[in-house]
DNA sequence: CTTATTTATGCTCATAACGAGTATAAATAA
DNA sequence: TTATTTATACTCGTTATGAGCATAAATAAG
C-alpha cells in the first residue's frame, strides 16, 4: 500500500489565480513519502523545493483519501496525502494554469461565470427530474444551495460540493457515461480535479481569518493590488472603499515611501505587509467586503 | 509501511464533554486501514460502529501523520489517519472520558481553569526567559497570543497550539526531561494527547459555523441544555438571553409541545433541531455569544 | 491649456450584529 | 407567604458591514 503527497501549489499571476500542473495540465505534482523525514509537512516542503526550486510559503495538509486503482486489486491502491502550498510564479516557469480553466463556473467576477452558472443549474435540474420524487426534491435542494440559487447567495467556500454535484450528475468528464455532454472546464487524470477543488475551497475560507493572501503577493503592492488578488482568489468582486477600510484598520500593512510607477490615473501608495501580524490572531471580520453582483 | 485509522469518538454527557479510550485511558481507538472500502470515510463508519456498536453521526478526517516509531527505523513508521466523530452515549459504557482530564487548561468555564492558566503562563515565561534574547521574546510573543495574555482574549480554537507550546517547553510528561515538573493532565501514548488536541479544536471551531452541536444532543432538549452542550465543547461561559437569540433567530430549532420536567425554577420549554436545516448553509454569525469571565 | 477619464482616497449614513443588562413570569423550597 | 431558581421578553449602546458620495491627483484627448 503505497503512500504518496500531491501537492496544489498555488500563485496569483496578473490577478488569475494559478496552479502547477505536469503532464500538460492534467496532473499535480506529486512524490512518494520518503523515510527520514521528521514531518509529512517538512518532508513535502523539502520535496517541493528540491523537485521546483521554489520556496514555499504558507503549506498546509489537505486531505488524505485512498485511491481507488483501476483495476480492482482493493489491496495495493494507494494512501494519497495532499497539501495546499502558497508560493509566486517565477519568471518563465512551465505548468502553471489558471485554476478557473479546470472550474471556470468559479469565476463569479465577470458576467460570463455568472451566466455560466446559470446554465449549469438548468441541466442539474433536468437531472433531478429525471429522479423519483423524494430524491429529486433533495436534489434540487442541493442545487439551490451549493450553485446559490432562489435568492441563495453565492457561497464561494463550496467549491468540492459543486464539483461533487456535478461528478454525481455525470457532468463532468470523469464521470459521465460515453459520448455524454459535459459541462466546460479542463479534465485531470484520477482525483485530480477533486483534490484541486479541495485547495481551492481551503484557500477560500483561510484568506478569510488569517493573513495568507500577503503570501502569494511581492514585497510591496497597491491596495488595489491586493483586493484584484483576494478577488481572483475568491472569485467574487469586492467593494473597492470598504476592502481598504477592512485591510488598514486591521493594520495588516504599513505605507511605504513609494508609490506605484506603472499607473494610469492617480498614482497609488505602495504599501508592506507587516510581518510581525503574522502569528497574530485571527484577522477580523470574517466577511469580505463583497460587493452585489451587478 | 502500515496505515492505521484513529478514531476521536466525542459525546456531550451531563455537561462534561468525553472521549472515548482504551487502555485505562492511555489510548484513542485504532484500527488498520481494510481494503475493499469505497472511502476511508466510510470504512471508518463501519469499523467504528461495529467495533463499539456506536451510531456515529458527524465524521470528518482531522489529520494525517506519520508517527515516529520508537526505534530510529524510519522505514516501518505507520501513517496515522484522524478521524473526528460525534456520537452519544449509552447507557453503562467503558471507557469515556472527560476530555478536561488531558487538558484541564482548556476549560475556561469555571475560575479554577482561569486560575491554572495563569499558573502554567508562569512557567512558560520562565522558559521563555531561559532563552537568549530574541529566541525568548518571540515566545513570549506566541505565550501571550495562545493564552490569552496582556488583555489578549482566550482563543478557544487554540488548543493545540497550546499543547505544541507546553510540548516544547518540556512542561508535559510527552517532552519532559527524566524528572521534570509538569502541567497537570492525563498523559496519552504516542502522539494520542496531540490528535485529541486537534479533535477540540475543530469541534470548537465547528460548531460556530455548523449545527453539528446537534448531534450531541438528545431528540429534545432545553435551550439551557444546548447552552450548557456547548459551553461544555467551547470551555466558555456564554450570555443566556444572548444565546437563546442567537439560535431562535435562526430557526435553527421549533418548539415541542412538551416543557422539561425534571425542573427547579420555572420549567422550559423542550426544543427540537430542525433537521431540514442540516444541508443549509453556515449558521449565521459565526461569534458565539461569550460572557466575560468574573 | 483646458477638459475628460481614470484611479486613489477620505468620509457619511443606514442597518445588522453583538455584548450587556433590566424586567417580568412561573415554578419549587423554606 | 416569601425567598430562590430558572425561563423568557425586551431595551440600549457599540461596532461591523454594505453602500455610496465627494474630492484628489495623475494621464489622455481636444
Amino acid at each position: 500500500m503505497p503512500t504518496k503527497l500531491i501537492a496544489v501549489l498555488i500563485a496569483v499571476s496578473d490577478g488569475r489565480p494559478m496552479v502547477l500542473t505536469l503532464e500538460g495540465g492534467r496532473a499535480l505534482p506529486s512524490g512518494p513519502l520518503e523515510a527520514g523525514h521528521r514531518s509529512l509537512q517538512t518532508g513535502l516542503r523539502l520535496w517541493v523545493e528540491r523537485q521546483t526550486g521554489h520556496a514555499l510559503g504558507h503549506v498546509e495538509q489537505l486531505y488524505t483519501f485512498a485511491d481507488a486503482p483501476d483495476g480492482d486489486a482493493a489491496d495495493d491502491r494507494s494512501v494519497l496525502i495532499s497539501y495546499l502550498a502558497l508560493t509566486r510564479i517565477h519568471q518563465g516557469e512551465h505548468g502553471w494554469r489558471n485554476w478557473y480553466d479546470y472550474f471556470p463556473w468559479e469565476d463569479q467576477t465577470a458576467p460570463d461565470g455568472r451566466a455560466l452558472v446559470a446554465r449549469i443549474a438548468a441541466r442539474l435540474e433536468h437531472w433531478a427530474h429525471a429522479a423519483p420524487p423524494a430524491p429529486g426534491a433533495a436534489r434540487r435542494q442541493r442545487i439551490a444551495l451549493t450553485f446559490g440559487l432562489d435568492g441563495l447567495g453565492w457561497d464561494d467556500e463550496l467549491v468540492l460540493q459543486r464539483y461533487e454535484l456535478l461528478w454525481e450528475a455525470g457532468l463532468v468528464p470523469e464521470s459521465a457515461p460515453p459520448g455524454g455532454r459535459t459541462v466546460p472546464g479542463l479534465e485531470m487524470a484520477g482525483d485530480g480535479r477533486r483534490i484541486l477543488a479541495t485547495a481551492m475551497a481551503r484557500l477560500r475560507a483561510k484568506i478569510r481569518y488569517r493573513p495568507v493572501i500577503f503570501e502569494l503577493m511581492p514585497d510591496s503592492f497597491t491596495l488595489l493590488h491586493l483586493q484584484r488578488t483576494v478577488e481572483a482568489v475568491a472569485g467574487q468582486p469586492m467593494h473597492k472603499q470598504n476592502f481598504r477600510r477592512l485591510i488598514t484598520q486591521q493594520d495588516l500593512v504599513e505605507e511605504t515611501a513609494d508609490v506605484a510607477s506603472d499607473t494610469r490615473g492617480r498614482p497609488a501608495r505602495l504599501f508592506r505587509f507587516r510581518r510581525e501580524v503574522i502569528g497574530a490572531r485571527r484577522i477580523a471580520g470574517s466577511k469580505l467586503p463583497l460587493t452585489r453582483p451587478v
